[in-house]
DNA sequence: AACCTTTAAGGAATGGTTCCATTATCTAGG
DNA sequence: CCTAGATAATGGAACCATTCCTTAAAGGTT
């Protein structure tokens, strides 16, 4: 049972930012894959839609969206490129430093971590990054990542 | 109260590395600083003493901490430099978008957490990071940074 | 002390991300 | 509708943290 996710777009709109339709494919984009994805795999799966579009584009997409906090950035998964997150549920991410994969995996714990974040500082927590690195598997074929949900999580989510 | 932190030198060595001048004087430098240090940081503080040290050497040293598990990454703290944990205890890490300063926060909520973690894969966890990201200041000051020890939070330490 | 292997140094290369100038496009106001 | 003013997209150049490569310089072992 996959949660569908309140729209980027319309959050884009609140926040007051003009929509073009580079904008509208990015988000449209990014809210039907659940994976975690790099600037540079939402450039290419855009690009086939809008052949103009502009990496530019999608790093300043991205980065709107980051700030209103419609998405996250979880940062390296050991590939030296940022992957964003779209679920903004609280949870962990699984990384495998072999596959360059993230995952999630849903936690009830998170909840108290939080709650002791926000009440250690004044200030609003604008996001957070909660990652925790492995391998997941001994041969290095991508897609039998041990991660996968298929072997151990039944709501976990794989990407690329 | 401070704790004092295993030897990363012996951690080194355990782990069948070689100990060079240079590598003492990185681990030295990590041990003695209690802040989220970044590469560059960390060669202009032991170039001071080794002068012939090259930037690489940091890189290459830091990357073995990485891997025997001593040290972990933080990712970037808004400034697009990595910064390195040298406190392996679990605790949430606390990053001012602003100043671009990290400090750490005592919780109790992430042992559960790394449990958790730990139980839904097979696999050993490497490492984690907890990261938390707000804006620490109105003003733009970074010697004010409010996630200070002084004001908020007796066992955080702050770094740049 | 000699040998083999690991490490340091230096500099060049890489590549993800950002910056800049120009052109196109959106939205509000007339 | 049309126009004006502001925001966004594009393309390409620039940036800079990090990595790669090659050579010289130690470690540590027999």
């Amino acid at each position: 049972m996959v949660k569908k996710r309140t729209g980027l777009v319309e959050a884009l709109k609140e926040a007051g930012f003009r929509m073009t339709p580079q904008r509208t494919a990015i988000c449209e984009a990014l809210s039907t894959r659940f994976d975690h994805p790099t600037a540079h795999s939402l450039y290419e799966q855009v690009k086939a839609e809008y052949s103009s579009l502009s990496l530019n584009t999608v790093y300043q997409t991205l980065d709107t969206l980051l700030r209103i906090g419609a998405i996250t950035s979880l940062g390296s998964a050991g590939d030296d490129t940022i992957h964003f997150e779209v679920n903004t549920d609280p949870h962990i991410n699984l990384a495998c430093l072999t596959c360059h994969r993230i995952c999630d995996l849903n936690s009830t714990a998170i909840q108290a971590l939080e709650a002791e974040v926000q009440e250690a500082i004044g200030s609003k927590v604008l996001s957070g990054r909660v990652v925790y690195y492995s391998e997941c598997l001994e041969q290095s074929d991508p897609s039998d990542c041990r991660f996968n949900p298929a072997s151990s999580n039944k709501e976990g989510r794989v990407d690329e």
